[in-house]
DNA sequence: ATACATATTTAGGCTTACCTAATTATTTTT
DNA sequence: AAAAATAATTAGGTAAGCCTAAATATGTAT
């Protein structure tokens, strides 16, 4: 049995290794969790014992194949909350993620096949993140930074690698959707900043920052 | 801020009044929350510090106004919870109330009205017990028992007064569900068990101890 | 290679929510 | 009303998850 700071930590480690490869380190999931580092040490330590994780003193530490699994499972439940609460509640995508952080700890494995056949088996939450199935396993995609294309380039925005808020609202409020068509129509070498035109309508300056995390895919 | 435990407790003392009136006393509330009885006399000390309840030493407990508020608001949460599994997810009346269980602790007031818009403003759960509003009012309704009907007596079958798996697994066998119409042919005066008519189709001899617990409107 | 800075761990504590065993109250039976 | 039975409380403890402060590693710059 896998209590609620243990399914915390694994899926932090988990979204850790996918960000920066390799090991996860005790200041980043202090960070990450808001937990003193002293406190994560002494976690992880009975989180080794239970095999959840292997820890390298000092070094940090990486999933198991039993502890992936259950990070998984973590992260397919709170991805299919978040697409019941946008897709059927009608919450907005910025919305979310604090209410499916405390539904994807119910306990219940009926539950979420029978969300997943209730939302119609989703492959991808609001912000376009992928959805493990029951197994843990993921369809592959190939989308990429906005930041990597070219001028002329035509391309569809499938998700975001910024989940704040603010960058969410900025997305809303410039009318910029998962599945818009983004064609680069050129690219300011000075700042990288990108004027794209969306669904062939609006033309829209995006900087950078912006653009670095908007991800795509080539059409 | 109102702990998961302490959430359980003010459910408990409410259900507890409810069925036997006055105060619930700490041998009650230590069986139902499967809680040793010392642990629950610390507890209430606390819950009674934080005025959630009102404590008479050796005597018992009740519920301040702010406690049943919060009560009602679980409670709430627990029947709207339930109505969503069976409706939308496809459980059965029987298999909901560990899930709610769960389901009723998430925290976010939001997500809980537009669940119960989402489910079209409720005015029962799946086992008939009513859905407090989010002020924590209920509608009247007039239900009783059947036994304490009379021979003759046409009824409406509208909620159960246990609800034990078994309990309502046997009503699913006899295929009696909520919103028959029941009609009392006859009652064995020496065993109280009742002769009905169901939905004036199936006769079916039901024993004094599942009368009981049919809770039932005059039509 | 040494000194400094940063990251990590160790040691000692705290709070919440539980437990058992012993004691004290209350209720029931005789 | 006293004795016996039952219920409630007190006292002392435990485990999970967190904390701060101090000690020790590790990494970086000179």
């Amino acid at each position: 049995m896998t209590s609620l700071a243990e399914e915390n930590y694994l899926k932090e480690i988990y979204k850790l290794h996918e960000k920066n490869g390799a090991m996860v380190s005790t200041s980043a999931l202090a960070e990450n969790l808001k937990i003193n580092a002293a406190s994560v040490t002494d976690f992880i330590k009975k989180m080794a014992v239970k095999k959840l994780i292997s820890y390298k003193k000092s070094k940090g530490v990486t999933l198991t194949d039993q502890g992936r699994t259950i990070a998984l499972t973590i992260i397919r439940r709170h991805r299919l909350w978040e697409v019941w609460l946008v897709n059927n509640l009608g919450f907005k995508w910025h919305e979310v993620h604090e209410i499916a952080e405390q539904l994807e700890h119910v306990m219940s494995d009926e539950l979420i096949e029978q969300l997943d056949k209730h939302l119609g088996y989703p492959k991808a939450d609001p912000h376009g993140d992928l959805i493990p199935d029951a197994k843990g396993r993921f369809i592959k995609t190939s989308s990429k930074s906005l930041l990597d294309c070219e001028e002329g380039d035509k391309v569809k925005f499938t998700g975001v690698a910024e989940h704040s808020n603010s960058f969410l609202q900025y997305l809303t409020k410039s009318n910029i959707k998962l599945g818009d068509e983004l064609l680069v129509e050129s690219i300011e070498e000075f700042d990288k900043s990108f004027q794209v035109k969306i669904n062939r309508k609006e033309r829209r300056l995006l900087s950078k920052e912006v653009v670095k995390n908007l991800l795509v895919v080539v059409e």
